[in-house]
DNA sequence: GAATGATTGTTCCATATGGAGCGACTTTGC
DNA sequence: GCAAAGTCGCTCCATATGGAACAATCATTC
């Protein structure tokens, strides 16, 4: 008996599913960087976030993600400490702080973003390439949906 | 500039999808449950098993789910004190407890749950019906396939 | 140019949750 | 029949993380 026994019951079949293979697929990811790599949660999304928007400050970084800025802040003091990424002043604004990554927190993140990739494709595996691609335009549809209903109910006020 | 905005950028198109997804699905709600209803999440957890396996044990909870055993039984204690369930005594082994809905719990775990469903409905609405059935045709053989690479590499030791 | 209000980043605090260990009970093996 | 090992549920402990408040800086208004 197992959660994937119950997948048939649940008349949520979609949403059911898509935070099983999230678990699945990610969960144990994150665990491994954690024991192996000593980076929380709140730094390996500043780390992903400055690997796409390099010189931005915390405060962006806690908007993009949509995370409480005192993880975020957190997370940016604990890379920097490892010398995964760089402070400089923002000359137009004391109070900011521009990020960005050095050497070492750019090797960081695509060591560890490979197990992602490795565990993608395996998460994929059983599916054949047009299958992948129809999969992949299907989720990118409602992904670019979600603005239309993140603010509509039940998700009206349920969000922090 | 919002998450979304990285979405194409990123090598693994599909698991960042389902996480995103996973997040604007799922976390909202969670949160609104926790704080309209008082339930926190192994509560939830022990509720949704106890409604498709009524009378398991809480350790059976804890491998169906693959949950912390200590999070289970703190969600039991909380639900038995809510009124939500009651336990009856195994009389085939004394360390057990037989764990049972009641009908508050029933009627509590129904009322969350349509939230969920109200909140599928949208996130798929950008689908049509045919489109809705090959997503979860597809979702399907992803899921089915989970053990065979759940212990393998990256996967190998990075499960708790 | 001073004052009031917003914004950035941080620290303090509360708490949810996972890990380790511990009694109570059961099973296994002799 | 008994000792040793295993199992169930729970409590103690450590900690990651979100909320609230706060100092420093900027913007806005008069």
């Amino acid at each position: 008996m197992k959660l994937i026994d119950i997948l048939d019951a649940v008349p949520i079949p979609v949403g059911y599913r898509l935070a099983f293979l999230t678990n699945f697929y990610r969960e144990p990811l994150l665990r491994r960087m954690e024991r192996e790599h000593g980076l929380m949660r709140p730094e390996w999304t500043v780390l992903i976030c400055l690997t796409y928007r390099d010189g931005v400050a915390a405060r962006d970084i806690s908007e993009i993600t949509e995370q409480p800025s005192n993880s975020v802040s957190r997370g940016v003091t604990a890379l920097e400490g490892k010398g995964l990424i760089t402070r400089s002043p923002d000359p137009d604004d004391a109070r900011r702080s521009l990020l960005h990554l050095t050497d070492a927190g750019r090797a960081l993140h695509d060591a560890i973003m490979a197990d992602y990739v490795v565990a993608e494709a395996e998460m994929t595996a059983s599916l054949t390439a047009a299958e992948r691609a129809t999969l992949l335009s299907l989720l990118d549809r409602m992904c670019r949906d979600v603005p239309r209903w993140q603010s509509l109910p039940p998700y009206d006020g349920a969000r922090r």
